[in-house]
DNA sequence: GACGAAGTAGACAGACCGGTCTATTTATAT
DNA sequence: ATATAAATAGACCGGTCTGTCTACTTCGTC
């Protein structure tokens, strides 16, 4: 489900489509996930934000600096939409665009996704050294300038919208740590 | 159309509530746009593109400087996603992530149209001096940071995304021109 | 083994989708 | 006025969607 969200979204992945790809029923999903359709997508949506965490303080702690590993992360984003043929871009944005008023659980857990993104960021900055002020200001920013570059990466089928930021972020971060 | 892309994207706007707002008939669609559907959403995009398009030059045009014609621009993005309860973010960016290989003339359409609000954005900069390449990168820059700010921004419902991204363009293209 | 709960299976309903079709109206040219 | 083209209207088709429903199987406990 994760995956079919982050390349089709909410609205273009059927609970048909799901049940096919894990050979289980119809029953079986309605009875574990009595929520329906959205239920099951708050549950991808949190699987993808917490892989996302734990990848985001995996690669800061496994330093040498933030420079470092805004570069690897940057990376590997790059990688996963090359690899994918452009179809894998952030594993919650097509959601986030989608959710509306009638989807507010899923609203609220993209919400919370993207707060902790922002956070596990901040904290990987704050570990190496930056100010908590700065730290916070340049996890914001960081996260907008990823979730744009993924957004044009994958709209315009190019990896260089990636490579700028990945040059930027550095830059930015470089000057501030 | 436009309006429907921009809120609710392509797959979740049908014919039928495109029929019901124009008070027309499925037959005159058909008959207007051949290509059913993807042929109407391909117009409506390329409509979305030259209206901002043509909002960018007028903003470059008007002076007085790069700095403050950027600030106007994500501030009139701002004002237009804020004025509409978060619903009216990029007019495109849903639809860019929808489109797959089934909707080529989509894709296609919109990836002329990032490429468009690229160039505009470059010729605005290098009308106030600043040398083309770095005019290029900086608005390729521009392009990418204000995507990613709309999109966390409707995510989100906070303009903070628009408000960072704004002085930091601004302290960007100042540096630079 | 008996029995109740937990879980699975898949048919079904009601609604909506995009696209095609024929009939009808409106405009234009002679 | 009439013939032809342009345009509109809306019923209709096959397909798909989400969610509900009942029947069936599996499992743990006595």
């Amino acid at each position: 489900m994760a995956v079919c969200l982050q390349e089709h979204g909410y609205r273009s992945t059927s609970t048909t489509q799901i049940l096919a790809k894990t050979s289980l029923s119809r029953g079986s999903l309605y009875f574990h996930f009595p929520g329906g359709k959205e239920a099951l997508a708050v549950a991808a949506v949190q699987v993808s934000g917490r892989r996302i965490v734990n990848w985001i303080s995996s690669e800061f702690a496994s330093g040498p600096d933030s420079v470092a590993a805004t570069s690897r992360l940057v990376d590997g984003f790059a990688a996963a939409l090359g690899g994918s043929q452009f179809t894998k871009g952030c594993p919650v944005a097509l959601s986030a665009l989608e959710a509306g008023d009638q989807e507010p659980a899923l609203q609220s857990a993209i919400q919370t996704v993207y707060s902790d993104w922002q956070r596990a960021i901040s904290a990987g900055l704050t570990a190496h050294g930056m100010g908590s002020e700065d730290a916070q200001r340049l996890a914001h920013l960081a996260l907008i300038q990823i979730e744009g570059a993924l957004l044009l990466a994958r709209a315009t089928k190019s990896l260089t919208p990636m490579q700028l930021t990945k040059t930027f972020l550095m830059e930015a971060i470089g000057q501030r740590s």
